[in-house]
DNA sequence: GTGGATGCAAAGAATTTGCAACCAA
DNA sequence: TTGGTTGCAAATTCTTTGCATCCAC
């Protein structure tokens, strides 16, 4: 959608950028319907995720991107940004440190995470115990898994605005 | 269990510490079967997270206890023993910052946390689907929820003892 | 041209480590 | 008595903020 006619985009044909076209310019759409900038490192920080397409950390995306793509801060900034809209989506099972994953089309699904190694597989089955079971039949041992919820509760309907919401809880 | 005999333990009787008893004696019984010291910190921080009963944030924890009964330092320390021990469990749904709640009876339930308060309330419905809508008609809005599997991959049961654990995945 | 986005540096918060002193067993 | 624990201080790591410069629109 974006750069279809590549010499009208600022940085050429954006499909360049990455061997899967396409997934970067839904995101690129994304990012223009919400008024925001297309820039270079975005589009590096996108690549990266979409290449991955599996949770990743700070750290690691920093790695993947080339030397002088993209300044840690900028990546902090970008993904920040990116969650806001709904374009990434963090995790939370890691040791408390995030792990944001390309989310472009709203695809609920679960992850398998390995106790030893940290190897994140994804899972499409929506019932827990159900999956615990499938899980088993895979060859996965100790499987125990981690539930919940998110939600305005009561109260806070109804004070409504009175109350700030609480911007250092980043949800689902 | 415990210090039955009060005068026998070097803290004297240990349900003086707390107004329940009983929990704080498991959660020390824990502690000896385990080869752990019973010290005043710990007690203090144990007879803590079992008044608050939900999960709690360091601070907040720090900000419980008496001034002079424990460190920070040693907070982080304790919980760090006591979540190997699984005498206590770390959440994950807050900021990315540790939740920590008393774990004395494995207890397999869940959480719904406001998205706007922060208040956390346990539920014991274990389908997700399903608990959405229970929660829905509490008076929840924006109800999402987050799941995530743990387990130890069929590549990893091989490797066995090749490989060292990932330590800094905490895992349910 | 203009305002959003970036890079750099520096501050701030969260967590860990080193080590001597302490105290539960 | 002795080794596990603690407190204090300091080091690390992680994340955010300020501000001048830059560049997508």
């Amino acid at each position: 959608m974006i750069a279809s006619s590549p010499s009208n985009h600022p940085l050429g044909d954006v499909s360049n950028f990455t061997r899967t076209g396409k997934p970067l310019d839904t995101a690129c759409a994304r990012l223009k319907s919400a008024g925001l900038r297309i820039t270079r490192p975005r589009i590096a920080i996108i690549e990266a995720l979409i290449r991955r397409d599996n949770p990743v950390s700070i750290e690691q995306l920093h790695q993947d991107l080339a030397d002088d793509a993209c300044d840690l801060v900028t990546i902090y900034r970008c993904l920040a940004v990116f969650t806001e809209l709904g374009l990434v989506r963090r995790c939370f099972f890691h040791n408390g440190t995030g792990l944001y994953e390309i989310n472009l089309n709203d695809s609920r699904h679960h992850h398998i995470v390995c106790k030893t190694c940290g190897k994140v597989e994804r899972i499409d089955a929506s019932f827990t115990e159900n999956t615990e079971r499938i899980l088993c039949e895979r060859g996965y041992e100790q499987v125990t898994h981690l539930v919940e919820f998110f939600g305005v509760c009561p109260d806070c309907q109804k004070k409504a605005s009175a109350t700030r919401p609480l911007s250092s809880l980043i949800t689902p």
